[in-house]
DNA sequence: AGCACGCCGACT
DNA sequence: GTCGGCGTGCTC
């Protein structure tokens, strides 16, 4: 096992030089007995023997550990290795610490071996680093999700391939002498055994019996070269005089730095950013492209494709353990030369990146907040700056700490204010629910049900927006006033009637309706409250019975795949009218559709929550910004019991402008990011006193810092999830402090949890709840 | 994160 | 009397 050479180390130099982005968070000062200051500037000695290295391991650990180097065996700060931990062997990097244990130590353990995989570069290694210090988590899980392909680590083993190799058997059978046709018209050509079975209409046994006679023979395929390399020149696309005037800004931006697409919907954002990419190919780069949700990015692949001749690379939840193995790989060898990917997709290690794009940029499905909670799109800004690289957010929508960024002039702006079709953008108006309401039990007010009903007699299509899945959101006992109730949760069940079934959105409960009140018995009583979207369809196909009616929801039965064939079903005009949640607002064109209305546009607007009003103007801005993108005129109407709200007088009136004015006013009035920051602790336990108590705990312990306000704790607003009792607390500070480095000190002055009780902390939290 | 060690309830 | 629950601590 050997490896490569490895880059300078002096390009760690870079990492702590000045204020990195992270929405404005300033460069934590790096203390002298900081175990990585003293490498700066020094190239680190690769080992030749003998010697002693720090080695960072895969496990919930910060500290990486001293292990030997056996003679004979070459590694250097980012070499990928097998370790013995405790009592079992895990991979791990070698860092560019210096080593802590001296090599006379009898704690000392050796490297068993070093993998024949690309070290990580001194970048992904400060990313690390970065990531782990300013998120909290141990850099050792950090580490873990550069990691997540454990497969890709060996050599992909070759294919298994069959030719032919022999004469034919004495004895031939009617199937042995189809496939035998079959491999004479291919002459040359390599099969596999399932391959050449199915190619051949036969079983694989008729296959295994000509191997066994020698009329076939097993050949070892080199693996295949699954990532054609996308070709900058492939097919490029006439750009409008404002994309252009945009890839011209681009072009002359330089090599690094932030750039903010700012651009209405379809005003062609994305062929703006694909030039990007381009250059980047011809530059010989490679490029990362993260998506929010790709499960649903069809119709962005074949764009892709139709525009540099081959698919790029894809990375996200979906793909198998194989596909990932050989991804990684790809990516590490510089083979991938353009990835696709969901947030995870960041912790790739590219060997020569150039350019990292982040779709979408105001998406919340950016921000994890499982174990680790980072935020891809700022953590996206943290790696372009270590790697030199630009960085290009788009969106219709930008996020507020975006939008500050831009007009600071930390971010480059490029706005694009008209749809690239020349197509004006949908109007909008607000439906009064107060004056021109639906009638009791129903949902949709007679406004928004004509024209629906106009939309779809000119043969165009209508889609109502509601952010709620299933059917009701509530149901309860007329007789009893029993409510159904999670058992594990402080939530009520939603019933959802295709299923059947009463489920809990938070912990997938679920119990099948009832036919009787479980409380008091009373046959037939119970009843929904409140709409969802399967309601709304009912609502709207009674009503229009002649039209066709579609629901769109992540939870309609048949996974990804029926999902994807529902999408490309409606975009080809197979329904007149489409009930969606909130992932009908994403990136799918449906180019019938002209109108689109919220039947609930007060639904986000909860109190206490300082982004509420940022997420539903996105959201609704989105959504109806689907209407009229390629035929009519587009038509969005808002339901609403609020109509002098900001948020709707400002989609209203199609002044984005004036809602990014009075939200940052309001934003810097209360010292809220992107003006100041925030950071949360999330104390969960198996009773309420426990994790009570613990809260209270850090209460106390949370260091006095004139700079930082600690509010809590208070119960969190979902009290109860999965039988876990929350709490929560929050820090807030002004956008100089380093919030961070705060809660690292409170989090080590306070004792660590007990008996069942999990303190999370989530800097930068995107979500109350 | 794993995995081992360690001290209190229901069984061969 | 043991098997085993998971609560606590360690891993170079």
């Amino acid at each position: 096992m050997r490896l490569g050479r490895l880059g300078g180390a002096a390009a760690l130099r870079l990492a702590y030089d000045g204020p990195l982005h992270i929405p404005n968070q300033p460069m934590p000062q790096e203390k002298p007995d900081s175990p990585l200051h003293d490498l700066f500037g020094k190239d680190a000695p690769r080992s030749g023997g003998g010697e002693v290295v720090q080695v960072l391991t895969p496990v919930g650990l910060d500290l990486s550990y001293s292990y030997r180097v056996p003679r004979g065996l070459d590694v250097g700060p980012g070499s990928i290795v097998q370790v013995p931990l405790g009592p079992r062997k895990v991979v791990g990097v070698v860092t560019a610490e210096p080593p802590e244990l001296s090599a006379s130590s009898n704690r000392l353990r050796p490297i068993e071996g070093a993998f024949d995989a690309p070290p990580l570069t001194p970048e992904m290694l400060t990313f690390v680093d970065w990531v782990a210090r300013y998120t909290l988590t141990p850099r050792g899980m950090v580490l873990r999700m550069v990691l997540r392909a454990p497969e890709a680590l060996a050599p992909e083993p070759p294919i298994r391939g069959l030719i032919l190799a022999g004469p034919p058997p004495e004895r031939l059978t009617d199937a042995r002498r189809r496939l035998l046709d079959l491999l004479s018209e291919n002459e040359g050509q390599a099969w596999t055994r399932a391959g050449l079975a199915a190619a051949a209409g036969v079983s694989s046994s008729v296959v295994d019996g000509l191997v066994a006679a020698g009329t076939l023979a097993e050949v070892d395929l080199p693996p295949g070269r699954p990532f054609r390399p996308p070709e900058p020149d492939f097919n490029p696309i006439e750009l409008t005089p404002d994309q252009a005037a945009a890839v011209e800004r681009l072009r002359a931006a330089g090599p690094d730095g932030v750039t903010l697409i700012d651009g209405v919907t379809g005003s062609g954002k994305t062929e703006v950013y694909l030039e990007a990419v381009a250059d980047t190919l011809r530059a010989g780069r490679q490029a990362l492209i993260l998506v929010p949700e790709i499960a649903l990015t069809r119709a962005f692949l074949e764009r892709f494709s139709e525009r540099f001749g081959a698919l790029p690379a894809e990375w996200h939840s979906d793909v198998g353990p194989k596909m990932r193995a050989r991804t990684w790989r790809a990516v590490a060898l510089g083979e991938a030369r353009v990835v696709v990917g969901a947030r995870s997709a960041l912790f790739l290690p590219f060997s020569d990146l150039g350019l990292i794009v982040v779709d979408e940029e105001h998406d919340g499905a950016y921000k994890q907040e499982e174990w680790a909670s980072y935020h891809a799109r700022d953590m996206a800004v943290v790696r372009g700056r270590l790697e030199k690289v630009p960085v290009i957010l788009a969106s219709a929508t930008p996020s507020l700490e975006s939008r500050v960024n831009a007009t600071r002039g930390r971010y480059r702006h490029i706005v694009l204010p008209a749809r690239a079709t020349g197509r004006d953008l949908p109007s909008l108006y607000a439906l009064d629910m107060r004056k021109a309401g639906p009638p009791r039990g129903r949902f949709l007010a007679p406004g928004l049900v004509a024209a629906i009903r106009e939309t779809t007699e000119r043969g165009e299509q209508a889609m109502l927006f509601l952010n709620r899945r299933g059917y009701a959101p509530l149901t309860l006992c007329r007789s009893c006033g029993h409510r159904f109730q999670c058992p594990q949760c402080s939530a009520w069940l939603v019933e959802h009637r295709f299923r059947g079934r009463l489920v809990c959105h938070h912990c997938g409960h679920s119990v099948p309706r009832p036919d009787a009140c479980p409380a008091c018995g009373t046959l037939d009583s119970l009843v929904a409250c409140g709409p969802g979207v399967e309601r709304v369809a009912e609502e709207i196909a009674a009503l229009l019975p002649d039209k066709r009616t579609v629901v769109l929801s992540s939870d309609i039965g048949g996974g990804v795949q029926r999902l994807r064939a529902e999408f490309e079903a409606v975009a080809k005009g197979d329904c007149d009218i489409v009930v969606g949640t909130q992932m009908v607002a994403k990136g799918h064109t449906f180019p019938k559709l002209t109108l689109v209305g919220v039947v609930d546009a007060d639904l986000g607007l909860a109190q206490g929550d300082p982004r509420a009003a940022e997420r539903t103007f996105q959201l609704l801005a989105q959504v109806t910004g689907r209407a009229g993108r390629v035929i009519g005129k587009g038509l969005g109407l808002l339901q609403t019991y609020a109509p002098d709200n900001p948020v709707i007088e400002a989609l209203v009136s199609g002044d984005a402008e004036r809602f990014y004015r009075t939200e940052l006013a309001e934003r810097e009035r209360a010292g809220l990011p992107p003006f100041g920051r925030l950071a949360a602790i999330l104390v969960s336990g198996p009773s309420r006193e426990l994790a009570e108590d613990h809260a209270r705990h850090l209460a106390r312990m949370a260091p006095a810092d004139p700079a930082v306000e600690v509010l809590g704790p208070a119960e969190a607003a979902l009290a109860v999830v999965r039988g876990r009792h929350r709490f929560r607390l929050l820090a807030h500070s002004g956008r100089d402090t380093d919030l961070s480095a705060y809660m690292r000190a409170w989090i080590a002055a306070a004792d660590r949890p007990t008996r069942g009780v999990e303190a999370y902390v989530d800097v930068d939290p995107q979500n109350f709840l």
